[in-house]
DNA sequence: GTCTATACACCGATAGAC
DNA sequence: GTCTATCGGTGTATAGAC
């Protein structure tokens, strides 16, 4: 299974520097730029050096897949543990820098066999644990917990969210302003502020 | 501007079936396997074929792009004119089937110049022309006007729609279910059936 | 650890034969 | 209207020099 060549250590700052550049390219090129040539131009060095520390291009892309959704876990993990976990998850989602990455690797799963079993795998597994953590909201709003359940609001409201982050990204504005006024009112509504207001002209 | 080259006929069948194959191969294999040999492979023919009747993949590109554009507004269209238009506009912005062509579009917006300005000066079209059709709800559920604009509830509904009509075509499920719970009890509540219930075991 | 050299397939695009 | 032939550039991948 393993190739006959030569190969670098799994532990090396170059390899990071590649798999930083191949986020830096999807960011700014998307996923249909990438290339061993790509990278390495974007990393500074020869491309021949991506096949030494990578069997091959898909075995690069997954790799810089795989620290992809590891960060997106740990932060959505972080948000579940915060004060007003529906308000950090809509944040996280809706942030443009991001929600451009992730599209992007969302169009490859697509048609990239080995990353689409790896968005589903990923898919799946996230929203067991948003449904595991998240299994009980405030019922501020008397909501009918038959409909608004925690996994259908968090799902709905990243789902708007990563769309509006990505479309800001793009240059598309039409309908945000009115989108977000919608989903700020929920985020009140499900989470109001119980925090003691901090009084103006005081801060440090 | 133009290029030198022997170019063919604006109106032709081969033209139509050039642009069709954009679009298969677009669907099931995304837009980094798009190439003249790719798409003339799919039609039939040989890829010089292409430079025959575009000048360059750009616009090969930006042609069937238009025509997609088109076939969306002019169902979007429809979707106000019918008779429950938020319940129109869910179903064909959740279809899988549209919905990762769409998708493929979008993220290749992303990288190409010419797509993404199309993209933009038509996504802001179609919220302008869903804004005017669409300028007053049917206040049915008592909602705050400030809050709930004809625009937002559409734009959050279509987005929501068409990601979970492109994660259905890769084939991620989870939360599905409870999504589209929430979004259809959202949709009677501002669209009620007002229409006369249908007997029962009586259809042809 | 990174380079040069090399292999072969595919890319967009053009010119000209039929 | 569609084809063959051809161009330089880029794609992944390997072998071996330094």
């Amino acid at each position: 299974m393993a190739v006959k060549r030569r190969m670098g250590p799994e532990i090396s700052g170059t390899r990071t520097v590649l798999i930083d550049a191949v986020e830096a390219v999807m960011r700014e090129d998307g996923y249909g730029a990438l290339s061993a040539r790509s990278v390495a131009r974007r990393a500074g060095l020869k491309y021949q050096i991506v096949f030494y520390y990578f069997e091959t291009m898909d075995d690069l892309l997954l790799t810089s897949y795989r620290r992809r959704t590891q960060t997106v876990l740990e932060r959505t993990e972080a948000a579940l543990h915060s004060r007003r976990p529906l308000h950090a998850i809509w944040a996280a989602s809706s942030d443009p820098f991001d929600a451009a990455l992730s599209l992007e690797y969302i169009a490859l799963s697509n048609h990239n066999p080995l990353i689409r079993s790896e968005t589903i795998a990923f898919g799946e597994r996230l929203r067991r644990m948003v449904a595991d953590k998240l299994s009980r909201l405030p019922a501020t709003a008397g909501l009918d917990p038959g409909i608004f359940t925690p996994i259908g609001i968090t799902l709905s409201l990243s789902l708007m969210g990563s769309i509006l982050g990505f479309e800001t990204a793009l240059g598309i504005s039409g309908g945000h302003r009115e989108t977000k006024t919608i989903a700020e009112w929920c985020l009140r509504q499900l989470e109001p502020d119980t925090r003691p207001a901090t009084a103006k002209g005081r801060q440090a």
